[in-house]
Parts: structure tokens; sequence; C-alpha cells
DNA sequence: AGGAAACAGTACTGTTCTGGTCCAATTATG
DNA sequence: CATAATTGGACCAGAACAGTACTGTTTCCT
């Protein structure tokens, strides 16, 4: 359904919350801040963690704390940590297609999904916060779009 | 995986094929012309069909057709064909997410959401055949990301 | 008219992936 | 040193997806 799973879309609350946060902060005073079910935010910070985007702190008194500032931190970052690369077709990258040989059109959806990864990579999660999202869009906004017929059902 | 199903992949793959046709053609011929397992090239028509991206033509000698110029058809078009509406998180559209009230975040991905919605729109069928994708791409390429918001932490 | 070719629709099955839960390892505190 | 707090990693159930198979309907050719 061309859509990210539901873990990233709590990462990027989660992380925006946390970014609030000056101190270490645990899983249950997120959950609670955020309002997001405390197993699956904790499940969604470990795996930050792993993938760096959070620093943690093990045994009593631990939490979780950004590693970088969320300026720094893009939400292409927090799709690939949770949802793993972004690769819109499994042709991409070295994927293995029975057609790929016969299909044609050749590195084509390499370069639409680049597109789409830079324009995620162009807004950090600063952005999520400040509501400046409409701001950055402006330049993937694609003007030259003549004329767009939908399919006549 | 933030990945369209490669039904749609394969869809594009049949269109593309199909666009270069002039004749009404059948299921096993863009089958063996494509390399895509003739069952699943059946299926994917089907659906086109159904959603109006394709004519068909019923009995012998029948067999499809595009109900559109190649360059009418958005990549856009066949993604909401066969994989359903862009909705890049659950919350968008009237979601039904727990935090929806906590998360802090209104509709920002609303605005991600439209611009990938709309860069999708913008290449067409025409552009994977010929190869100018790249070229449409100049539009989405968000080159103005060098001043990075001050952090307001 | 009869048979064959091709689409239409439905249903089924196997697999993958997501989402969620549970228990073990680790560390500060008293 | 014992305890409590908190992360880390493994595990399991459910759903979504891809693929396949079958039956029915429509149309052309003989
Ligand atoms: S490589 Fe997969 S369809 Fe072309
Ligand atoms: S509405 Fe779903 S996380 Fe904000």
């Amino acid at each position: 359904m061309l859509k990210l799973s539901k873990l990233t879309d709590y990462a990027v609350v989660a992380l925006v919350r946390l970014g609030q946060k000056s101190e270490v902060t645990t899983s249950p005073v997120l959950s609670r801040s955020t309002g997001i079910p405390e197993p699956t935010v904790a499940k969604v910070l470990k795996i930050l963690a792993t993938q760096g985007i959070v620093t943690s702190q093990r045994g009593a008194r631990g939490g979780y704390r950004l590693a970088q500032p969320l300026e720094e931190i893009s939400i292409a970052a927090v799709i690939q940590a949770i949802d793993g690369p972004i690769s819109l077709t499994t042709c991409v990258d070295g994927g293995d297609c029975d057609a790929r040989a016969t299909c044609g059109l050749g590195g084509q959806w390499d370069m639409v999904n680049a597109a789409i990864r830079h324009a995620l990579s162009a807004i950090t999660l600063a952005d999520m916060k400040n509501h400046t999202v409409t701001d950055r869009l402006g330049g993937l906004h694609v003007p030259p779009v003549p004329d767009r017929p939908e399919a006549t059902a």
C-alpha cells in the first residue's frame, strides 16, 4: 500500500518528544508523554538504539538520549532504521527479479527511488516539530506537471 | 520497508510493453515478452482492467489494450490501482491512531505524504520507457536544503 | 452450430512481515 | 551485597501479500 509501518510513525513521535527533553528518558516516561503504548515505544527505542539514532544507558537510572540533535536526524534515517532500506521495488539494488533481462526499463526505478529518498532526507525531525514541513516541501513540489488525467473509470 | 508490492512493478513493466504494441495483446504474449510468469501477468492485467487503466476485449482473438497513451498514465495511477491509496502513515486521512491527541506533530505527515504523491504523479510510464525519468526528477530534487534551522531546545 | 480461445471472477494456499509479548542481561542504589 | 530499575534480545500470534488454481462468460473461427 506504499505505507510505512506504524512503528516508524511512532518512532518519529517518540524522537521528537525525546528531543524536547534534555536528560536521559526512560521508555515509560516517553510512553506517558506521547500516548504510545509502553511496550511499543520500548521496542521502537530499542531498534533506534541499535541503529545509532539514540544512545542508551542500561541499568537503573538508565534511559535513552538522542545521539544527534533533531535538526540532524532526517525522516529517511528514521525510516531506514525501523523499516529497513528504502527500496520502492524489489529490483533496485540487485534484487532478484525474474524479469530483469526482459523487463526493458533498466534502472528507471532506481531514479524514482533515489528521488523519494532525497525528498525524505531533506526533511528533518526538527521540521516535523516546528511544523515547517510545508516550507521545505517547496523544493520538491514538482511544478512542471502539465496535466494529470486520472484513470477514467 | 517502504516498498511497493511486486505486483505494481510487474504492472509497470507490462503496461510499458503493452504501450509498444499497437494491437490488442493477450496475457500469454505479454508474459513471454516481459518474462513475467503468465498467471501473474494475467492477474495484474485483470486488476488494471477493473481500474480502467487498460481496456479488455473478451473472447477469442481478445486481449488488452491501453485505455490511454503511455504519456497520460502516471506512476501514481498504477500504484493506486494495484496497491491501493498512497498513505505513508496510518494517521493520514482519518486513520485510527491511538496517540493522535498527544503525538504533537499534527498534520505534518500529510504534507510529506502529499509531496510523495505529487512526485509520483509527475512521472509517467512514457518517462519510464524513454528513460527520461532523470529529466523529470529535476523538479523534485530538493536543492534548497542548505540552511539548518537553529536548535530551539 | 459447435468448438476453441481468451478474459472475468472467485477462492485457496503458502509465505513474509508487522506488531506485540515475554524473559534474560546489566547497572545504579541503599 | 541485595534489590530494584531499565535496557537487550528472543519469541509468538496475527495479518497482509504473492502466487496458483478453478470455474464461468464472452467471442471468434470452422
Ligand atoms: S528488474 Fe524487476 S521488473 Fe525490471
Ligand atoms: S496521529 Fe498517529 S502518531 Fe500522530
